[in-house]
DNA sequence: GCGAGATTAAACATAA
DNA sequence: TTTATGTTTAATCTCG
């Protein structure tokens, strides 16, 4: 099975130990002995090297020489009696120079050389060859470093002789003979090297995850290194046979595969199924490359306004000419330029997760959206001018829990002529600048149980502002409650769990509840048994802006006559709005001016019909509910106004209020708010 | 530009 | 003393 490729040598050495033990019989003869011998055996070595590498199979054959260590170690402790396994196991390495054992399949597990194995289709016949030509060029290997290291010993032997004055020119002789005996192991190394980097293109060799790059290990510094072949293997892993079975890979090769390899998609650092069958990558190829090259003789993804576009690099080069000469001299295949490969691979990965993140996320937000958009609008919510006493029956009858929004569907605040636009603006938003807008006093609509109801789940869900005013809010709160009756804390934990958006910056949003509370004379405390509560009177509440009702008291008594005006002028404006709704989508979240001239039309419209329709309750509450869906436009955050229409409460004002909330009022970082909580 | 309303921040007081 | 609650003032913003 062994055979000794020493040129003299005819042992054929059953067995690795007897095999060792036979080079170490070569080794140890003097080597004043052996100096022709030594040329005459270095020529031979490689002969055979060359014709070792020329099949191409030297990895694999490697690891079948490893394999094959195994099987004997078996039988060693099989057969064998006269050592323990444990010392055959390192005899080998014994016996060798640390160097050459590292170059050896023997680092490699039983486990990974399954797995190399189980990869492999080869015939067993073909394993064969293989084998025998793997374990003629690792004896070579360990003679060539057997040889090398008796040659040191020979050297200070000589140089200790030297210094007694004894034959200085036989000691520079073998010096330099030492010398270049290195360089040929140098060289042979390296051919190796190329060699396995060959076998990877060619797919041939396939390395996972999991396994050591590489059999062997290069025994100098300039080799290339395990992590680099690793990335070799990456970057080559999509290319076949296509590429040239030669061993000369240029540097340019190398790093236009990087960056076109980087550049697709993940899939493409995987191989490319057609890639074997016609030869032709479909993915970036250096040949493709090289054939738009053709076409545009200085177009080069790494060369661009005469500079070198290679990361890091910006080296200017006048013409394409010195740049290719450039890329080959500075970027060819080492160390550096694979790691900088590697790097630029990372980047292009870490941002195509990045983007395939985010096209999830949008594809969630356009079905979430589409779906919102394509619900029938069945049962639009009682709107706007619902009175006071309307809103807190509605409320108690309206509980937020009775809601049917599916969890997984949060329903977001959506006006059925707004769904679309304010949905999406509420999201997009988040980029709008920090414009801290609120709604128009008379054109806000009043916060009412069903708008809440209806947009529940978003804002439970979703830390977006709501767009009414604390007062609407605490009114609501009050309201809601069984006994129209809450303490402050009691506001709090219903601030806290009907709106996200209230689950953060505690201090500063429960200090303006405490403030308004305080302020509007609508909000009357009450000392209870159990403490202080709050309730809401709804007459103070009515009057806070008598000047919006035109000063007239008696609008008030009409705010339910008010709903019947604006629901119908309320379905015009939301099939205006509908049918804008793309627009507006668009428009708003980009902070699209004409969207706001939009609603600024419609607003008008609407408010001309309001006053041609019912110049009486002008505004009292009014109308102000259609033009919610106008809102949007104006991106303000705040307030609907409570006395004044009810109405849903909806996205318009969601989206109005992302901004806000984002920019202008983010106090996530507040410690001290944060502390409040 | 002005006034009104809303928001935010802060100081202060009081009670538990 | 700490914390929660409540009041008040001031600055700022947005809108009409």
């Amino acid at each position: 099975m062994f055979q000794c490729v020493f040129s003299s040598s005819v042992l054929q050495p059953h067995r690795t130990s007897c095999l060792f033990k036979h080079l170490f019989y070569h080794s140890a003869t003097p080597a004043s002995q052996k100096q022709p011998e030594i040329d005459s055996k270095k020529t031979e070595i490689q002969r055979q090297t060359v014709r070792a590498l020329s099949v191409k199979v030297f990895i694999f054959s490697a690891l079948q020489v490893a394999r094959q260590l195994l099987l004997q170690q078996q039988q060693q402790q099989q057969v064998s009696g006269l050592k323990s396994p444990k010392r055959n196991d390192k005899q080998p390495a014994l016996q060798v120079p640390v160097s050459v054992a590292m170059m050896t399949p023997q680092v490699i597990t039983p486990q990974q050389m399954q797995q190399i194995l189980q990869q492999q289709v080869l015939s067993p016949q073909q394993l064969q060859v293989l084998l025998q030509q793997q374990q003629a060029l690792m004896l070579q290997q360990q003679q060539l470093q057997e040889f090398y290291k008796k040659q040191q010993e020979q050297l200070q032997l000589q140089l200790l002789q030297q210094h007694a004055g004894k034959q200085p020119k036989e000691q520079q002789q073998v010096a330099t003979q030492q010398l270049a005996f290195q360089q040929q192991l140098l060289q042979m190394q390296q051919l190796q090297q190329q060699h396995l980097l060959s076998l990877q293109r060619q797919g041939l060799l396939t390395i996972q995850p999991g396994q050591p790059a590489l059999p062997l290990q290069p025994l100098t510094q300039g080799m290339i290194p395990t992590e680099l072949q690793q990335l070799w293997k990456e970057v080559t892993s999509a290319h076949t046979t296509e590429e040239t079975t030669g061993n000369n890979h240029s540097s340019l090769d190398l790093t236009t595969t990087c960056v076109s390899s980087s550049a697709p998609s993940k899939t493409s650092l995987i191989m490319n199924p057609h890639a074997s069958t016609n030869g032709q990558l479909s993915v970036h190829t250096p040949k493709r490359e090289s054939l738009s090259h053709e076409e545009h003789p200085h177009s080069h993804p790494l060369y661009g306004h005469g500079v070198c576009k290679w990361p890091g690099c910006e080296a200017v080069c006048e013409d394409f000419q010195s740049f290719l000469k450039h890329l080959n001299s500075e970027h060819a295949l080492d160390d550096r330029s694979t790691a900088q490969c590697r790097v630029q691979m990372q980047v292009v990965q870490q941002l195509e997760l990045q983007l395939a993140k985010d096209k999830e996320r949008l594809q969630a937000m356009m079905t979430h959206l589409h779906v919102k958009s394509t619900e029938p609008k069945t049962a639009p919510q009682p709107l706007n001018l619902v009175s006071s006493v309307t809103l807190s029956k509605s409320a108690s009858e309206a509980s937020p829990q009775s809601l049917p929004h599916t969890p997984t569907t949060p329903t977001a605040p959506i006006t059925p002529a707004t769904q679309g636009p304010s949905v999406i603006t509420t999201t997009s938003m988040h980029t709008v600048g920090p414009i801290r807008r609120r709604y128009s006093d008379k054109y806000n609509v009043p916060i009412s149980s069903a708008d809440i109801a209806q947009n529940q789940e978003f804002y439970k869900n979703a830390e977006v502002r709501p767009p009414f005013t604390y007062a609407s809010l605490i009114r609501q709160a009050i309201l809601e409650s069984p006994e129209k009756q809450l303490t402050l804390n009691e506001i709090y934990n219903w601030f806290t769990r009907m709106f996200a958006y209230f689950r953060r910056n505690a201090a500063t949003w429960k200090n303006a509840v405490r403030h308004n509370l305080s302020l509007h004379k609508c909000f009357v405390r009450v000392e209870n048994v159990k403490g202080a509560v709050w309730t809401v009177d709804e007459v103070e509440f009515q009057k806070r802006r008598p000047q919006k009702i035109s000063g007239n008291p008696s609008l008030i008594k009409n705010m339910q006559t008010s709903h019947a005006y604006c629901t119908p002028l309320n379905a015009a404006l939301q099939a205006s709005m509908a049918e804008n709704s793309i627009p507006l989508y668009t428009t708003a979240s980009m902070g699209n001016p004409t969207l706001g001239n939009l609603a600024s039309a419609i607003r008008e419209e609407l408010n001309g019909a309001m006053e041609h329709t019912n110049s009486n309750e002008s505004d009292s509450s009014p109308g102000r509910s259609p033009l919610q869906a106008v809102h949007p436009v104006h991106v303000k955050e705040e307030p609907l106004d409570p006395e004044e229409a009810e109405g849903p409460l909806s996205l318009v004002t969601t989206a109005n209020h992302s901004p806000d909330f984002d920019h202008d009022r983010d106090y996530e970082d507040e410690p001290v708010n944060e502390d409040m909580e």
